[in-house]
DNA sequence: CAGAATCCAATATGATACTG
DNA sequence: CAGTATCATATTGGATTCTG
């Protein structure tokens, strides 16, 4: 799918296509407050598989939403980070996270 | 799932619980103006299919998101419009609006 | 009209084993 | 460590038919 034409007419589809779905809203939550490797990544999105976390890495990175920085070290070392572009949807990670926040806080009562 | 209890710890993830997919993020974004009965938001939406949207209702209906109101007559009609909690969740949808016009303002240069 | 039910295709995800 | 490859399973979605 081509990112540069063809874009939807509606503006919320248009994010849907580049995060409309769970695995890259909880990546984009881990790296926003900075650069991760590989596995620390795995492990704080928390039951992802290798396979599927990759493979959404680089569908962000397709996206240009995520950059990936290969270090040529042994054993190797990935660091993944957030592009401008990436940091840019902060705005909607952080309305989602204020209404978590206000959600439980009704059930708590 | 019981969304009662046991939320998860992040707030974001609470918020994709509920929302966590496209068709219910689109059903939202329909049913924020207004009251629409199904052929509408079936129409509105694009391309879901009967089946997909009537099981995203259900699964709206259940987490308190969405009313549904069925009147008594021939030809039957149902109307879906958002409960006070379905419409808290316009400012994500706001964000989500606003970074598409703005990806979508850069790309066309 | 709104939907339930059924069958089938497509996609997503998980588990495991292997490698530079 | 950070993948890739493969197989098996689960989930999702489409098309169609039938009904109050």
């Amino acid at each position: 799918m081509n990112i540069t034409n063809e874009l939807p007419a509606c503006p919320v589809e248009t994010t849907l296509m580049l995060i409309g779905d769970k695995w890259k809203v909880l990546i984009l939550r881990d790296l926003l407050p900075g650069t991760k490797r590989f596995g620390e990544l795995k492990k704080s999105i928390g039951n992802v598989s290798q396979k599927v976390l990759t493979a959404q890495l680089r569908d962000m990175e397709e996206k240009g939403l995520v950059s990936r920085e290969v270090f040529a070290e042994v054993p190797p070392r990935v660091e993944y980070s957030l592009t401008e572009l990436g940091q840019s949807l902060k705005p909607i990670l952080d309305a989602m996270s204020h209404w978590g926040e206000a959600y439980k806080a009704k059930k708590i009562v």
